[in-house]
DNA sequence: TTAAACAAAAATATCGAAATTTTTGTGAAT
DNA sequence: ATTCACAAAAATTTCGATATTTTTGTTTAA
């Protein structure tokens, strides 16, 4: 249940949930897309009660909205609920920023420097080729492992759930409306701050970059 | 643990949802209580399987553990878990206040002083006689209420979603950790101070208010 | 032409039985 | 006495059939 990272096809459930949700955040449905356990049942070999449950779940974090009677969909693109999701991440990460900085040791800082390395690497190459799928995938990744690595160290496991709530959140209501790929130039850049910020143990710095950074996504 | 048979088949999942979730918080099952669909079908006159998806959803918010194929439990009473719900929920709710500060007009501060006269007058009531079952849970929806309505104008749906998880969330761990009925005489005095502030729009002291308001709370 | 009433079809929700997994209980071997 | 193997029981999960609700399509009346 709280691998990340799909393990094959051990579990039934597991997989699907995951799978399904990576999916979802990745913008592989058009916003307003039925999604019915009947179709999708065929795609997973399973059964559409099993589907239910998951959607059910999926739509506790806001990733599939339920309405009684008339099942589930992918939820509409909204401006307003992005900005909303901006808020409530930088809220969620810039606190957790802010307890690694003061609780994580050498050995954080390590593993954010190589996050950031393997980020910015990626970042690079997708800005050379930004229509490569294979890119993107292992940009949103990197991405995600950099941002998650920055909070790693604030002591909560509940802050670091409902961070991995938000960031996804998020980022499906990001490409929900930008209909891009949601990567900048400026992304290079914003992370180094962050980055070196981070480094410097400037929580301040840290927290107006990550700020700013999460502003400008959109 | 009284065994409450509901009829009604009207609304099916809703009632029995809020119903068990009100049940959740409110410590009317003990923590580390294994939770069986098969059993607690008898008490909603439903099948198991309904049961089961809604005991998923309450996981998402960390209401029931979920642990696949060892099924459902109410989560064991942890001080850490309790201490980490304390913590989110004051950076929830102190963002939520100071938006709510900065945009609420004279009908948001009619609305928290209502909430907070009938709060003031419970928990005086309260204060008496702490056995009365009655006023305990009069006491819980006011003190619901109050709360709800102090970061009810801060503009997000979003927010005011998140706050109402971890709301539950840290009143279901305070109950077990403390094992009392939540209540300190404090909290009359606490909870006007917090009134106070708010209508005083001072921010920073009703942020403080709260801080200590809900560390002193457990 | 529009609107209301109704029937047919499709989609959704519910349910209990069957399959799978875990737990418990028993007895033999060390 | 302890451990191991294995069978029995209990619990969990999966599944598809049935019941209910919503949507669609057609007819009729204003």
């Amino acid at each position: 249940m709280e691998a990340r990272v799909l393990d094959k096809q051990a579990d039934g459930d597991v997989d699907i949930y995951w799978d399904f949700r990576r999916r979802l955040i990745s913008a592989h449905f058009e916003p307003g897309l039925k999604l019915k356990p009947e179709e999708l049942r065929l795609q997973y070999g399973c059964s559409a009660s099993q589907l239910r449950e998951i959607l059910f779940r999926l739509s506790c974090d806001g990733l599939v909205e339920f309405q009684d009677n008339k099942g589930f969909k992918v939820p509409l693109a909204s401006l307003e609920l992005c900005n909303e999701a901006v808020e409530h991440r930088i809220l969620i990460e810039c606190e957790g920023a802010r307890l690694s900085i003061e609780k994580g040791g050498l050995e954080w800082e390590a593993q954010l420097a190589a996050a950031h390395h393997k980020l910015a690497h990626v970042e690079n190459k997708f800005k050379a080729d930004q229509n490569s799928k294979e890119l993107f995938d292992m940009w949103c990744e990197c991405e995600w492992e950099f941002h998650e690595t920055l909070i790693s160290r604030c002591g909560s496991s509940l802050l670091i759930r409902k961070h991995r709530d938000i960031y996804d959140l998020h980022r499906m209501h990001m490409l929900a409306v930008s209909e891009g790929s949601g990567f900048r130039q400026d992304n290079i850049k914003e992370h180094l701050n962050i980055l070196n910020a981070a480094l410097d143990r400037d929580v301040e710095a840290c927290q107006k970059g990550l700020a700013n950074h999460l502003h400008k996504s959109g």
